[in-house]
DNA sequence: GTTCTCAAAT
């Protein structure tokens, strides 16, 4: 122990003799056949210098214990010597070597020669070590140790301790162990002043940190190079890039000559401010001062091209760094994903990743979380689903972070198979706790959840406990309790806005009478629970609708298959609404496009020809989408002026029907002249020339597209199961039954059809809290992205309108599903108030205009045989024919009629009707 | 012959 305190020049002048004594006692140790202190590699321990016990070391198999191979020769170092060995073993990576060589020499008996080689110097260099693997418990518990062996800790040892804190992201504590060292009468030297910098640079307080700058000159110390880089640092990282810049001319002012460090800090001074070229600026200026450039500065540079938005000059720095002999590390990968991934690229940014591996860097979690978000920001599921699977097989261990971003891309699109696995990855994540959803005592419930997808989720779910609860415990009506779910914000909200989880929430809430309301709080968004009048909307089929999600129990699928069946799907939907897009293209229709207002006269003869339509089709078994070309045909004939004589209208409307079935239906389907006849109460062969007619007066191109068509393309792309009558129910009963309605609104004829079906269908998934409201998926399909925007938001209003007027709350009178009424699908809810005391067919709807014309009596609006099930039964049958025969054969009857409809339009006029 | 600074996603 005598040793213990000896500090740099206090030791004995023979402290060299020491090794003398020690040698002697070696001396007497050598047995026969032995050569003195000699190793297996013949090399005496007494000429061993640290690099030598070091080189030992380090070619010891895992298994080999480092004690045995060199305990005899620690006899010939001293603490520093071996304080240097140490600190070289964490250098070579084998700092798990220095702590079995000190755990050993620390248990030994205070009597052990070697006993004294546990001092402040060694001490220090284990605790140093500590911080690489934040062991920042056994740091402390050595400063303990050295506290009872009467080992005088120094201004070294707590500079250690503070850097361990450091690493350990303790900076507070880090501030105590300065302030200790204070009272124990160190004086803090340069390095110690460096650690303090760093720490209020960690903690924001760049002001702190500048204090400490001029604080040196009056304790007289004078900065170095390392001592302004710090503090550059620290006001990056307090987010004032600019103060760095005058640090830096204040380092300039000072003598002080700039290093690499100096200028990559700059670098990321000018990347954070996303001035791109300014940091470009000082890489050149490196470059023309021959300062050496380290992977550092590039993935800094690359890091400010992100920033900036671009992704192509970081692509080029990359290659540059490959030129200028700079090795890139996983740091670079990730800002080259990430710069990619802020510019929308994700494909390169993908293919960034796969050239990871071949090029010897291993993707980490923070790889899979940049890809993630890039693929999240382009509204990519699929992909990002895989790459999810990818870290999951690489060992990656899925944290709150990521499972809130793939739960809300998952849950943006609105495909059913995504929606299933985000609930699945719901149910994984919150089982796990890693979303940290619990209950505080009775009250509050915290989940991590800063995106709408996984805020809408945890909604759900507290839902659910809440009515389990209940059930439980029995209601309270009139129960003052009022639960609450605390919605955590991330560190970094989402690039939609901080407020978009409370109007998605809110919105949910108010389509389905949630007994609740939402605060904004400072931890986050507050959902607060009204149990006391909650009985009765636990029982209702709002409730019932908006669960079910959370209920599916279908089997977990492989990615592949989910992948490869979306993809299938996807790229069927695409080939049909081209055809749809080329079709509209071609066949504007606009009737009052022009004034916006309607013309009353008009609008009722309309109704009565939709009537007309409406029964007939129905009458011969076509399917509702039929009927409403038939519809659009009749508009269109309209629009070119053809349809002026009413006592011709049941003609035109026999007609048009048979053209829509000729080109929407099954062949069997198509009546013979008899049963037309029969039917329309009009010869057959009058009907036949009206055919004829209008296929001349249209030149042929008879086709027909309606948004209710198009509609069903957009629930096909969901993959909405029809078969499941809980799914069709919840997916497409509101907006089928809205779009019945909406074909009677003429407004709507100076949109696209494609563009009503996607009002139609947010409207009504609004009205229903269904979230997305607008899915992705769609979004894609279309080019339609913000129903808040342009002529969609113009549409979206009509819809809501037609809304309003049917439901002036807005809200969707969803029917009970009782078993008749899943069995019954044409019982989807919209527009009527009572839906028990109407079956299908049976009378009129409120509002629904009911003409008597022609020889049909006409009852319009109510919505047909089941609109999704087709005459054959089979949904796969039906689904082939909305893309690829239907809306194929609509190609097929594209106009030979060129590019002006009015020429033809006006020769048509004088030649028909 | 002990102590310290530079880059990245949610």
């Amino acid at each position: 122990m005598g040793q213990a305190q000896a500090g740099r020049g206090e030791g004995p002048p023979g402290e060299r003799g020491q090794g003398y004594r020690k040698l002697w006692q070696q001396v007497t140790k050598v047995e026969r056949g032995q050569k003195l202190g000699e190793h297996a590699s013949g090399v005496p321990f007494c000429d061993m210098t640290v690099e030598d016990l070091l080189r030992i070391i380090c070619s010891l198999t895992p298994e080999e214990s480092a004690v045995k191979a060199v305990s005899r020769g620690l006899y010939y170092l001293d603490s520093r010597a071996l304080a240097a060995l140490l600190k070289e073993l964490a250098k070579a990576g084998l700092s798990n070597r220095a702590s079995e060589l000190f755990d050993w020499l620390r248990q030994l008996n205070e009597g052990h020669e070697l006993a004294v080689l546990c001092d402040v110097y060694t001490y220090t260099t284990i605790i140093s070590q500590c911080g690489s693997h934040q062991q920042l418990r056994k740091a402390l518990e050595l400063v303990a140790e050295m506290r009872s062996r009467g080992i005088q800790c120094n201004v070294h040892t707590y500079s250690a301790l503070m850097n361990v804190c450091i690493k350990a992201n303790e900076l507070d504590l880090a501030l105590d162990v300065y302030n200790q060292l204070m009272r124990e009468g160190c004086t803090p030297n340069l390095v110690t002043y460096n650690i303090l910098i760093d720490v209020h640079g960690k903690t924001g307080q760049w002001q702190e940190a500048m204090k400490v700058l001029d604080a040196l000159d009056g304790q007289g110390v004078k900065p170095e190079v390392r001592t302004y880089n710090t503090i550059i640092n620290a006001c990056n990282r307090s987010g004032q890039p600019e103060y760095a810049l005058k640090v830096y001319e204040r380092m300039l002012k000072d003598g002080a000559v700039p290093t690499a460090t100096t200028y990559t800090a700059l670098i990321s001074s000018y990347g954070k401010t996303g001035k791109v070229e300014e940091a470009l600026q000082i890489f050149h200026d490196m470059v023309s001062r021959g300062c050496e450039r380290n992977v550092i500065t590039y993935s800094s540079l690359i890091s400010a091209c992100e920033k900036a938005g671009r992704w192509e000059l970081a692509l080029e720095l990359f290659d540059e760094m490959h030129r200028d002999g700079c090795k890139p590390n996983v740091v670079t990968y990730n800002a080259l994903i990430a710069a990619c991934g802020q510019a929308g690229q994700w494909q390169p940014a993908i293919d960034i990743l796969e050239q990871m591996g071949p090029r010897g860097c291993k993707p980490d979690a923070v790889t899979f979380g940049t890809l993630i978000a890039a693929l999240d920001k382009a509204n990519q599921w699929g992909k990002a689903l895989k790459a999810l699977d990818d870290m999951q097989m690489q060992g990656h261990r899925l944290d709150a972070a990521i499972l809130n971003l793939i739960m809300d891309v998952l849950m943006r699109s609105g495909v059913t198979a995504a929606t299933t696995r985000a609930v699945q990855l719901f149910h994984v994540a919150h089982r796990q706790g890693q979303l940290r959803m619990m209950s505080q005592g009775s009250t509050d419930t915290t989940v991590i959840a800063f995106t709408i997808g996984t805020s809408v989720l945890a909604l759900l779910q507290w839902f659910l406990d809440l009515r389990l609860r209940a059930a439980k415990t029995g209601f309270a009506v009139g129960s003052a309790e009022r639960p609450g779910l605390l919605l955590l914000k991330g560190k970094h909200t989402r690039i939609d806005g901080p407020n978009s989880t409370r109007e998605a929430v809110t919105a949910i809430l108010t389509a389905t009478n949630a007994p609740a309301t939402t605060a904004i709080t400072p931890q986050g968004l507050r959902v607060e629970f009204d149990l006391g009048s909650a009985v009765h909307w636990f029982d209702s089929p709002e409730f019932d609708l908006l669960v079910s999600p959370l209920l599916t129990n279908a089997p977990r699928k492989l990615t592949e298959v989910i992948l490869s069946e979306d993809t299938a799907t996807a790229t069927r939907c695409m080939t049909a609404f081209s055809a749809v897009k080329e079709f509209e293209d071609s066949h504007p229709l606009g009737a009052g496009k022009a004034s916006g207002e309607v013309d009353m006269d008009a609008a009722v003869k309309r109704r009565e020809g939709i009537g007309m339509l409406i029964t007939l089709g129905r009458t011969l078994g076509f399917q509702e989408q039929t009927q409403h070309d038939s519809i659009q045909l009749m508009d269109r004939l309209t629009s070119l002026g053809l349809l002026t004589n009413d006592v011709m209208l049941p003609l035109v409307a026999a007609a048009v029907t048979l053209i829509a079935g000729r080109q929407g239906e099954r062949r069997d389907k198509i009546p013979s002249d008899e049963v037309v006849a029969h039917v329309t109460r009009l010869s057959a062969q009058a009907v036949s020339e009206m055919e004829a007619n209008i296929r001349t007066a249209l030149h042929n191109d008879t086709g027909a597209i309606c948004a209710l068509r198009i509609l069903h393309l957009y629930l096909e792309r969901l993959g909405c199961d029809f078969q499941d009558p809980k799914a069709r129910h919840r997916l497409a009963g509101p907006a089928m039954t809205l779009m019945a309605e909406a074909v009677f609104v003429p407004t709507f004829l100076q949109y696209r059809p494609s563009l009503v079906a996607a009002a139609v269908l947010y409207t009504a998934r609004r009205a229903q809290g269904t979230y997305p409201f607008w899915p992705a998926a769609l979004g894609m399909l279309t080019g339609y992205t913000d129903p808040l925007q342009g002529e969609f938001a113009a549409c979206v209003s009509a819809a809501g309108e037609l809304l309003r007027l049917r439901s002036p709350s807005g809200h969707l009178d969803l029917p009970m599903l009782s078993p008749r009424s899943l069995g019954s699908p044409s019982m989807g809810g919209l527009g009527s108030p009572n839906p028990n005391m109407r079956s299908p067919g049976s009378g009129p709807m409120v509002g629904s205009p009911l003409v008597s014309s022609g020889g049909f009596s006409v009852t319009a609006a109510t919505p047909g045989p089941g609109p999704m099930i087709t005459h054959n039964g089979s949904p796969n049958h039906m689904l082939s024919r909305t893309s690829s025969s239907t809306l194929g054969s609509m190609r097929v009857q594209q106009s030979p009629v060129g590019p002006n409809p009015n020429a033809a339009l006006s020769r048509a006029h004088s030649t028909t009707l």
